[in-house]
DNA sequence: TTGCTTGCAAATGATTTGCACTGCT
DNA sequence: AGCAGTGCAAATCATTTGCAAGCAA
């Protein structure tokens, strides 16, 4: 185990103690399992990668986690809800979907960019008095797969 | 029947027709209906707004016109989905999205801003073998009612 | 007549939950 | 002992679909 991975799991860790819950072997297998990945996984690549969890277990330590702030739930157009670890835990990114087979790869932006984004969210949040949260954004395409 | 309303419904009928399906009165009632909310409906919304509407025939109406271009499903981290017209009618624009309730509100940025999103997402594409379609983006925040 | 539409009722399928059991602490 | 976690099976619920009847070209 490598020393990011041990920060990660320290944090998750620490995350559900806060909240009075253990980090089980489930939990951990989970975690690893979406620091393994580049992208947002869904239920049941989760279980493939992970055999012996349960499905109902899994999304119910899903939600634990997510409670938690360890991860967070990806929607997408697609049958299956997608998971990745929560962005303070990663890095903040967005995500590149292909519109035909639903595969999504992460995506950093430019600092400078996100810079203006967050300016520009901040006044139109506060324009329709929002309290200003954080932003996902989406860029749609067709993957190189796909493209044929 | 306002000039802007005329060319939208001409629009819709002109997508249908293209694919050899009929623009009937309830279809032109889905469409009137999402032209008259400024954010995403859901179908509960729909159905109390147009009384009359079965739910199996709106949501087969919706995936038509939704096949057709005339409209777009929203995907959203609450439990209906939400329905908006296409873009290409209504113009480009984003979403202000309620963490706590799941409300949303249009939004849009400023031009030169998007131009910016938009070379940024084309060498992200590229660099990935992607065909570059749209993007969206969601800005989370709490909304006044729910901010107390 | 041909075939798109419609509405009802029934099916589907991802996700959630009841419950009894296991295992930390 | 006491309570969080687990897995199985059953329940939930938005959405989809089969089917018979209605309607437009």
């Amino acid at each position: 185990m490598t020393a990011a991975s041990d920060e990660l799991h320290g944090a998750a860790a620490a995350r559900l103690g806060d909240r009075e819950q253990r980090y089980t072997t489930n939990r951990r297998a989970i975690v690893a399992a979406l620091a393994a990945h580049t992208a947002p996984v869904t239920l049941p690549e989760l279980l493939r990668t992970k055999p012996g969890l349960s499905q109902s277990s899994t999304y119910r330590n899903l939600a634990t986690l997510e409670d938690a702030g360890v991860v967070r739930r990806v929607v997408s157009s697609g049958e299956h809800a997608h998971f990745e670890l929560a962005e303070d835990l990663t890095g903040h990114h967005h995500h590149l979907v292909c519109v035909d087979c639903g595969t999504i790869e992460d995506v950093t932006l430019d600092p400078a960019l996100e810079r203006s984004l967050d300016g520009a969210f901040a006044a139109a949040a506060a324009a329709r008095g929002f309290e200003l949260g954080g932003h996902s954004i989406d860029i749609e395409g067709r993957c190189r797969a796909c493209r044929g």
